[in-house]
DNA sequence: GTTGCATCCGTACCTAGGTACGGAGTGTAG
DNA sequence: CTACACTCCGTACCTAGGTACGGATGCAAC
């Protein structure tokens, strides 16, 4: 099935503009044209859905573009595709520790903030206050 | 204690740059001059390392700003803090739930990816293959 | 008394992934 | 035939948080 740019759009739940951005970085091929107009067949939607997957998962567009050079290039495109999501299960579980730090350290302050409801004893409110009298009618 | 901006930079671990950032942002106010240097004290430097630990904990240089803001003109700061930090709380509960997922879903694709070592039956391959011929010596 | 580092300021640039605009051409429905 | 929607292209703009540049000036040491 043969569509415009503006029905693949559609089909993809994209916008017209990041199909053009996606041609423009090479992630999608030029595609042949009807007159003037773009016409996309069924491996364009195909594609979108894979790059919006890959984006879901949390990898770039420059890597989706690297894959797709050694899907060309190299006889052992499997290994790096399993490479490349392992990079990313590494990042993604660093990313997830540090989160988890993050949650503790954030109950922790919450715990402490409650306890103080008086600004003119809170240490943050000292660090943060904005001192604009030194800079008077500026 | 007085320093200028080189020496702040230095003992705040950022750079002369990011100092002067901030100042155009209205998070660091603006400082005092011996001449014409910019001198600072040591409540910048504390300003410096909470927006820091801040920002460590995932909180935008926008809502620094607002709470500075809410300090200044709010009876409630400590309320408005907690608020800030609940809201924060809350979406990183929610991205850890994110990357839970992607990490579940990144070990299944790896364990299905290790049984296919032939790029012509991966799914994959077909989706991200680029179809360059359709434009050729363009 | 000059060498050399630090600082001044405004402005432009960077990444990533798009989004918006403007003016022109074209396909299609009524 | 005339609207009107759709598409074309190049280019500029957006967010966030800085980073870099360049020419001028000042301070301090040798």
């Amino acid at each position: 099935m043969k569509r415009t740019i503006g029905k693949l759009a559609g089909e993809a739940g994209v916008g017209i503009e990041t199909i053009r951005y996606y041609e423009r970085q090479g992630i999608l091929p030029k595609p042949p044209r009807s007159g003037r107009w773009r016409e996309y067949d069924d491996l364009a939607l195909a594609t979108i859905s894979y790059v919006k997957q890959a984006q879901r998962l949390g990898f770039s567009l420059a890597e989706v573009k690297r894959l797709q050079s050694e899907l060309t290039d190299s006889p052992s495109f499997c290994a790096a595709v399993r490479a490349t999501a392992n990079d990313r299960l590494t990042s993604v579980e660093a990313k997830i520790r540090d989160l988890l730090d993050v949650r503790r350290e954030l109950r922790s302050f919450i715990g402490r903030c409650a306890s103080v409801e008086d600004k003119k004893r809170c240490p943050i409110a000292h660090a943060l206050l904005r001192r604009d009298s030194q800079t008077p009618h500026a």
